[in-house]
DNA sequence: TGTTTATATAACAAGTAAGTTATATAAAAG
DNA sequence: CTTTTATATAACTTACTTGTTATATAAACA
């Protein structure tokens, strides 16, 4: 599972967030996402990169435009990956609860 | 969400994932989180900091031991913030699949 | 009390990340 | 064909990360 670290990096970071969310309500073009932060164009592009890298969006060509969006593997290794946290903290709290109700009648 | 940058930071690094999964079968000491990496214990002290800065464990004093154990916040923020990724790609396949229906009558 | 055990911290080296400016490329527009 | 627009890449700087070894602290034990 190497790309947990690929893709947990890339969210990591907050500009990265910005730009998921962003895509989040559709496609965008590099430069549509250049526009809303106080970054550089080169440093949008390399954040685009990671995003890519870690499979979080894709782009297509269009003309000299690379419109970018979401890509939905990604999102689903984490969630798998999490879910094993989940249910070992659902288990940690079934056993807490089975821990306090055992105390209760002592009590 | 300022957390959110420390919770996916402390996931992006494979050993720290490694813990936490151990974390997952139950609570650990240092000395027991340090065995199975070649890893010298500073080092995993270290990434012990790392997850409980990120609000990933929590740890109790018991003498001079440590005990380390899931911290279930920090799940729960994660989850909710990959929650809009998951909407939108939910959405943008549900437009996919109105394009592709939309699509089969002409072909 | 002196030693061992469990853990934390400091100091340092090597690698990686994220920003910048300058420049390259290639499609679009005129 | 020349210029503009959209994007990518290179070179560089600064800062952070992760590992190491050496050392500190404090409880447990003999």
């Amino acid at each position: 599972m190497a790309n947990l670290d690929a893709a947990f990096s890339a969210l990591a970071d907050p500009t990265r967030r910005a730009i998921l969310a962003r895509l989040a309500l559709g496609e965008a073009t590099v430069m549509e996402l250049v526009e809303p932060f106080e970054l550089t164009q080169p440093a949008i592009s390399r954040h685009l990169k990671v995003l890519e890298g870690a499979g979080l969006i894709v782009r297509r060509v269009e003309g000299t435009k690379r419109p970018c969006r979401l890509a939905p593997t990604a999102v689903a290794e984490i969630d798998q990956w999490l879910g094993m946290l989940r249910r070992a903290l659902e288990t940690n709290y079934d056993r807490l609860d089975g821990v306090l109700a055992a105390m209760k009648p002592e009590q």
